[in-house]
DNA sequence: ACGTTTGTAACTATACTTGTTACGAATGGT
DNA sequence: ACCATTCGTAACAAGTATAGTTACAAACGT
């Protein structure tokens, strides 16, 4: 996202986020699906295509691409549910769920401040030097 | 552990705990011994062996056991590292980490307002008239 | 001395994630 | 209209992590 937030209108190919990430266009390419699902960025097929963001980088938080991508089991209880004979594993499950939804929500109030803008700002000191279609800093 | 605390002083062996999660003995007792390093449980071997709660209900948060049991590896970032030849890729993984950061010492905020005397506090109401060496409510 | 229980290693089974190949559909350039 | 290009998606292989199992030595109480 922050690549594409750093391309600004130009789209991106899987091909070269996979590139940078060094993975796959297909592994690329799913997220990028989960994404657009959501709303957050737009892909177009073709020769010109590729993958843009949807809306300004100060528009999408972390919490967007967290709840974009997650897939909802992140944190989760027994995958065995507790024996009914134990009167403590009977009832434990309820107060878990409630420990692990404040949480889920802890977490998401940390990332609902975070917008992909402020990270492109912190990482571009490093960057505007390299950045085509910006006028250096010289 | 709050079936330890619910259990009071009275050692719990690993098959009746394995019992009540619909496990395996070894697989508690691969938990237990990560308990034990931190202190937070002592055990005994031999016959009238098991384990039991190293301090008070109280004095142990759900901090204390995430840290314990935590392979610390929870949050990561790239497998793979990304390719130097991105700029963004480059200089992400510092923002990145900040970001995990933060959210590691949100969720921590939380568990380490959470005892397990709390927990049991809360599971109580409709285990009591069940626990034996207490007076029942009648 | 004996039965019991922990601690730990070694191995298997299962589930999940990632990587890969393949191909149809959409798009823009010529 | 044709063609190279790129996405979307399915199907499958490979790798990784977790959980479960078996086995056995060491520690402990009676």
């Amino acid at each position: 996202m922050t690549m594409m937030a750093w391309a600004g209108d130009e789209p991106l190919k899987s091909e070269q986020v996979a590139c940078s990430v060094n993975t796959n266009p297909v592994v690329i390419r799913r997220i990028l699906c989960a994404l657009q699902r959501a709303r957050l960025v737009v892909s177009q097929t073709g020769s010109a295509g590729g993958s843009r963001l949807a809306r300004k980088p100060g528009q999408i938080t972390l919490l967007d691409i967290y709840r974009a991508v997650d897939a909802g089991d992140l944190f989760s209880l027994h995958r065995q549910p507790p024996n009914d004979s134990c009167p403590v594993g009977m009832n434990i499950e309820t107060v878990l769920e409630d420990v692990l939804a404040e949480v889920g929500q802890s977490i998401e109030r940390v990332l609902a401040k975070i917008t992909i803008e402020k990270v492109l700002q912190a990482i571009e000191p490093r960057t505007s030097m390299l950045r085509r279609g910006r006028k250096t800093v010289s």
